[in-house]
DNA sequence: GTAATGTATAACCAACAGGTTTCAAAAAGG
DNA sequence: CCTTTTTGAAACCTGTTGGTTATACATTAC
């Protein structure tokens, strides 16, 4: 079936060879070869591996004389952010009493806008 | 080789069945009977999807009488977002001073990188 | 103890993922 | 042009994923 762009960002994300370029690509933009020298794997493995980062949409490329530069596209990680906040009142909904605090700051934070709740 | 618990977070999330399963999730534990019900597959292939979320500490599981309930244990999505908002600062969507003049900053940086071709 | 219920496991399969080596192709330099 | 540099693509191999059906297992009900 197809894959969303959900579903690449997050597969993208499950390879740590992946993960390591997208933090490279932090410090600025690379090629290939840049890309692959601190790996123990052949170029087209990471060519591979950026052909997987590029269909999640987490990175662009351009041409600089032979060499391909890749250039870090973090929007679609807003998006899988967004897509995990839901879950963040289910984040530490027990132990301690700091953590009773944060939980229950959060869950007023979430219904700021309409529902009071003066009392528990 | 061994994966990671992030490997695996991200690997399970990279399913749309198993994000489906959590999101139920966030209603109320449900037995595997519950969670197949809304599903075109069959138990043993939900059984597999729950296995993989178990795997990954998105979920824990306890019997009652012959069920067996899922519940949802967000941790793990605690972890996964903090990974990913390492890279808040280039879903430069409202740019801040501070973000502009690091963009800035790193403009200067990746231009001088591509043009060093004549240097080793 | 036996049957019924709910779930897990086994065996199987097709498709995909991640690596390899080899070769083709695009751009710059002589 | 021809060559060099850098990258992509093809073919291949192996292990994994996501599904199936059939069956075994654990617990409750009778």
């Amino acid at each position: 079936m197809n894959s969303t762009e959900l579903d690449r960002v997050f597969a993208a994300l499950a390879d740590p060879t992946r993960r390591a370029l997208l933090g490279r690509l932090t410090e600025g933009d690379a090629s290939v070869a840049q890309l692959a020298e601190p790996f123990a794997m052949s170029q087209p493995a990471i060519s591979k591996h950026l052909k997987v980062l590029e269909g999640a949409g987490l990175i662009s490329r351009s041409r600089v004389a032979t060499a391909r530069y890749s250039h870090l596209e973090a929007q679609p990680l807003k998006e899988a952010t967004e897509y995990m906040e839901r879950y963040k009142r289910f984040w530490a909904a027990t132990f301690d009493r700091l953590d009773a605090a944060l939980a229950a700051f959060q869950s007023i934070e979430e219904n700021e806008d309409h529902k009071e709740n003066t009392h528990d």
